[in-house]
DNA sequence: AAGCGGTTTCGAAGCGCTTCGACCGGTGAA
DNA sequence: TTCACCGGTCGAAGCGCTTCGAAACCGCTT
């Protein structure tokens, strides 16, 4: 490991001023800069984070908390991820991957030895067991998710609520007078995950705003859940034309499930997704729908935690705006 | 932050004392390893990593390096990566995490800054660009994947050339006599990635041992490859009955293209496939298969990487040997 | 009572880097 | 010509932790 003293000794100067000469933190003459940057470069030096910890200083190192429970949709997360390790090395730093059955005591490991700089939370609960933690320390935090109370925190995420409106307008547009939401696993509403129960409040306040009868189901994963959702839709809606599903692997099915009950998609039956855009396009039927933003929510998240370590004040929320994509699952009804 | 001096001060030793005590690495006696115990529980100390790596120690960081290209099945790397941190907290060790865009520059840098103690390298292909740096740097690695030239280094894989054999003597042993492999995306042929070729290899040298017809074709993903590929292979091999399918995101597809084409499964046709258990569980139906192991190799690698700190000699190749789960689409030929 | 081996503890040094205070030489002003 | 000032550089200290060498102390033996 090539270390600063030997890029000293090679341009002819001293440690303090190689360390001045590339961060800049003081003048440096430019004959001096050019000697130090061309040892630097013959010799292949990058500053080791070794003594940078230990003189107090940042780690540069983002902590990655991920739970990685059950009923979330993998893709989404590992997008999510991906973004946030480029747009953290973009900015100079490394992330760090922390994930359930360790989740909250890595936090708390993490913050107090000083592995990590700051930490972005995901999947954050309505009453998330972690938030004390990161209230306490004086870990600097991003949250991807609205908490029940998000004061003193800083949040990230898709606005749900929107989302979910955005898709009851764009149903009620289109003539449908009976809507449903096909919504994510039992447990997902169990945990009271934000996002989640933030969709539904969209929806069923959309919903009311345009007059519609609308219904609201919970719904596990697979075929079999999807026939059985479709059948039970059908039964205490008859009228049903519009469905909206917030529900990954379900989508699939889902169509499949109507289809077989003799429904066309979206010849009898509009449907709606909120889903990653590649779920959506590649159905069999390619399905209108809400894009959740992993990518952008990875690089958002990151810009916050790096502007707080600077110490600029941030937005205590930031909520992206959904766009709705039409694509061939929504029609006029009966057209 | 507490540190070492506090708990010191509180146990009324010096610091050094308080380092032997914990790390046990000279001899304490009894009575003052437990005051120090004490202190350190009241105090809630956490040996930070500050001034660790910068007393040329370790810093108990593991990189993991995720290319996470085109091709390469999402899930199955979500769950290494998972499994990885899993193994590497059962080792007191932190998990960091490189993607693509970065990676070998990512090797590297972790490499000559001493950021991580040692590398997890995925997705290794055949002639790797990153072999070079995992070679001459003395950073300690482990490969998942075997390249072409191992000498010197350590791999993990799942025995794919056993996987393609195993497949092809189930078929063979339900009496198919004409069998094919509908593999991964050309792109991953074309980057020469090991796995993917040794799984062919394995297929075709069981197939000549038994005596049976065989093809083997790449095919991309998605419901219209899945129809162009099964019809392509019923107009080339007329008389096939055996598939196997190397493909994660393919499986579900070419069974409803081969449904379709009016063939039952497993009927008038077997199928097996190398995939993920639950991708192999939850298709249409239920599928034969021989699963990728993600979660053990993610388990392997960190063991063999810390058994490497540690200084011990570990095997140049784990090669972990398949086995075949029988599911429903799999029946003696003309059954 | 002095010497000895063994145990237990301490002090100091050092890891690689940053940063503070000071020094040094040159310039423009008085 | 002297002096204040400033740009440019250096030396030293310090971050938290580990570790080496040695001191201190114990109970025994002579």
């Amino acid at each position: 490991m090539v270390k600063i003293t030997d890029v000293a000794r090679r341009a002819g100067v001293s440690p303090s001023t190689v360390s001045y000469a590339l961060s800049g933190k003081r003048p440096i003459s430019d004959a001096t800069r050019r000697r130090v940057q061309a040892a630097v470069r013959e010799l292949g030096y990058r500053a080791g984070p070794a003594g940078r910890p230990a003189s107090g200083r940042r780690s540069k190192v983002l902590a990655l908390a991920v739970p990685m429970r059950s009923g979330i949709h993998v893709p989404v997360v590992t997008e999510f991820a991906v973004s946030v390790v480029t747009a953290a090395r973009a900015h100079d730093h490394d992330v760090l991957l922390l994930t359930q059955g360790e989740g909250e005591e890595g936090i708390g490991r993490v913050a107090e030895t000083g592995l990590a700089d700051a930490v972005i939370v995901t999947d954050v609960q309505l009453h998330d067991p972690r938030l004390p933690l990161l209230r306490s320390r004086s870990l600097p935090s991003v949250l991807v998710g609205v908490p029940a109370e998000p004061d003193g925190l800083t949040c990230v995420d898709l606005d749900f609520r929107a989302a979910g409106e955005l898709c009851v307008d764009h149903l009620a547009r289109l003539g449908h007078r009976v809507v449903a939401l096909v919504g994510s696993p039992p447990e997902v509403y169990v945990r009271r995950t934000a996002f989640a129960r933030r969709l539904v409040e969209g929806f069923t306040a959309a919903a009311d705003r345009h007059g519609l009868a609308s219904a609201v189901h919970p719904c596990g994963t697979g075929r079999d859940a999807a026939r059985a959702i479709a059948e039970r839709l059908l039964r205490e809606l008859p009228a049903l034309t519009g469905v909206v599903v917030h529900n990954e692997p379900l989508v699939e099915p889902l169509i499949e499930a109507f289809e077989h009950l003799g429904l066309r998609v979206p010849g009898d039956l509009s449907l709606t997704a909120v889903c990653p855009a590649p779920v959506a396009a590649s159905a069999r039927v390619p399905v209108t729908s809400v894009s959740v933003p992993s990518a952008e929510l990875g690089t958002r998240a990151v810009h916050l935690l790096v502007r707080k370590l600077a110490g600029a004040a941030v937005p205590q929320r930031t909520l992206l705006p959904p766009r709705l994509t039409e694509r061939a699952s929504t029609a006029p009804r009966g057209a």
